[in-house]
RNA sequence: GGAAGGGUGUCCGAGUGGUUUAAGGAAACGGUCUUGAAAACCGUCGUGCCGGCAACGGUACCGUGGGUUCGAAUCCCACCCCUUCCGCCA
């Protein structure tokens, strides 16, 4: 959620920078809204102020009731229900309105009303070279016996696999790895000092959160799409998350963080549950667009004035871990249209994928500033004791399914098994296949 | 699924109609004492909203929403959540 105050300060930014998200918002009538709600307010606690006065005078005629008073107090009553009744609907439209607004793009965030207008900020790496015919991610699959979406479909339908054997281990190994690596202080230390950065080199806490969450809390982190989007547990009133981050950035709502503590950096991992409505016929082949799928993530939760360091550092992270898996990779800027609602920036990494001849979404990092924590009320005491509203960052780590798809085209050999990247070598002991 | 207990400030916890401006304790912060620290002692210490340049004033808030009352943390109704025990169970 945005602060009102920045929206009556700033209303012309609101509306420029809304609709460069494709936001449609009627700032004019949350403005109005807001006077009105204002004037209403001040109408209401006169009225409140003279009977609690009336209270306050009658607790010395305890026994005794002074009619007179009585009288007035009922009088009262009824006038402060009329006016209440006023405030209310005008209270609700206007929240309803407020939380209609998006966050504000950094300066930094390219204007451009789709994803065609993302920039590409670097390329890292050549597209993967093969001297003999490589094969799709389908075909090793089913060359290898990785995964079976056949099966899948006739006990669960469309968009889903059973990953097998190697796969599964070469899965097991990539967390193994990320897990370590994150919980490292020295890497951390490296991270921050090789990308200049003034920040804590607390380690990540390696976290396994809920994967079902209520729908207020849901609600509250700005991330709940429609029925149509996340799946709904009509029964429970729960909802299955659609990342770690869903369950993560909840997870201090309605609470104050001591200033010492941040920044707390979590490395989650859940299954991320996605219906996929409205993307029939794209990406039906092999792991890249599942019903669920599993995810590293990370989460980030910090004090205003370091939450874009923190944003870098997850970046710096991401192309680490990419580069390190020797995978060939671009780093885009996205733009103001494909930002997320609650997002300041996002930058999103893209893997080469042989069989498509183009780089695929694999990774993407959320800068949320305190947007998202206004809504969850996630609040930290600064160190002259004021109560700020926590500033929060998400990025993947690994989104595990698409990946390993991504990986072993990369990783194929003439021979047709799939070589095992160096980093991993120390967790996956593989033999023929891998 | 059955039964019982409970939701109060940063935390613990008292509080069954008006001196609640929420007792008391802890933590935190400031000070006294001390070579320094600890201890002890003294002091400060809730949040949101509205108005105000500010000092400050007003108002709301004791799980949520209704209700009773001149007046509700306190009484009534509904709901939500948590804990414990039983049942089931990886």
């Amino acid at each position: 959620m945005i602060d009102i105050q920045f929206v009556r300060d700033n209303p012309d930014v609101v509306k420029e920078k809304s609709a460069q998200k494709n936001v449609k918002v009627d700032v004019d009538r949350l403005l109005q809204l807001d006077g009105e709600r204002r004037e209403l307010l001040q109408g209401v606690e006169v009225l409140r102020q003279e009977r609690n006065k009336i209270a306050e005078a009658m607790k010395d005629f305890s026994g005794k009731p002074d009619e007179a008073l009585v009288e007035k107090g009922r009088a009262l009553k009824v006038e402060i229900a009329e006016k209440e009744g006023y405030l209310g609907p005008v209270t609700k439209e206007l929240a309803t309105l407020l939380k209609q607004i998006p966050n504000m793009p950094t300066d930094d965030v390219p204007v451009g009303a789709t994803e065609e207008e993302n920039v590409v900020v670097k390329t890292v790496g050549e597209p993967t070279k093969f001297d003999f015919e490589p094969k799709s991610q389908e075909e090793l699959g089913a060359a290898l016996d990785l995964f079976d979406k056949e099966r899948a479909a006739k006990i669960s339908g469309a968009r889903y696999a059973y990953i097998k054997g190697d796969l599964v281990r070469l899965q097991f190994a990539l967390m193994s790895w990320v897990t370590d690596l994150l919980s490292d202080e020295a890497f951390v230390a490296k991270i921050i000092k090789d990308n200049n950065l003034d920040l804590k080199p607390t380690p990540f806490v390696p976290i396994l959160p809920p994967v079902m969450m209520r729908t207020d809390a849901y609600e509250a982190t700005g991330r709940l799409k429609a029925e149509e989007v996340t799946y709904r547990l009509a029964d429970d009133d729960l909802w299955l998350i659609g990342s770690a981050e869903h369950s993560l950035c909840a997870m201090y709502q309605d609470e104050v963080i001591p200033a010492e503590q941040l920044p707390i950096r979590y490395l989650g991992y859940s299954t991320s549950f996605r219906r996929e409505a409205g993307t029939y016929g794209k990406d039906m082949g092999g792991l890249t667009r599942l019903h669920h799928f599993d995810k590293l993530e990370m989460e980030v939760f910090s004090d205003a004035e370091t939450s874009r360091a923190e944003h870098d550092l997850l970046i710096a992270i991401q192309e680490y871990m990419v580069a390190a898996l020797e995978l060939p990779y671009r780093v885009l800027n996205k733009c103001t249209a494909d930002i997320g609602d609650p997002n300041a920036r996002g930058v999103d990494i893209e893997v080469w994928v042989p069989s498509q001849g183009q780089y695929r979404e694999t990774h993407s990092a959320d800068y949320m500033t305190d947007f998202q924590a206004r809504g969850l009320n996630t609040r930290y005491r600064n160190q002259n004791g004021e109560l700020k509203f926590a500033h929060t960052n998400d990025a993947t780590a690994f989104a595990l399914g698409r990946l390993l798809g991504f990986l072993i085209e990369n990783y194929q050999t003439a021979e047709g098994t799939i070589g095992t990247p160096k980093v991993l070598q120390p967790y996956l002991s593989l033999k023929p296949t891998i």
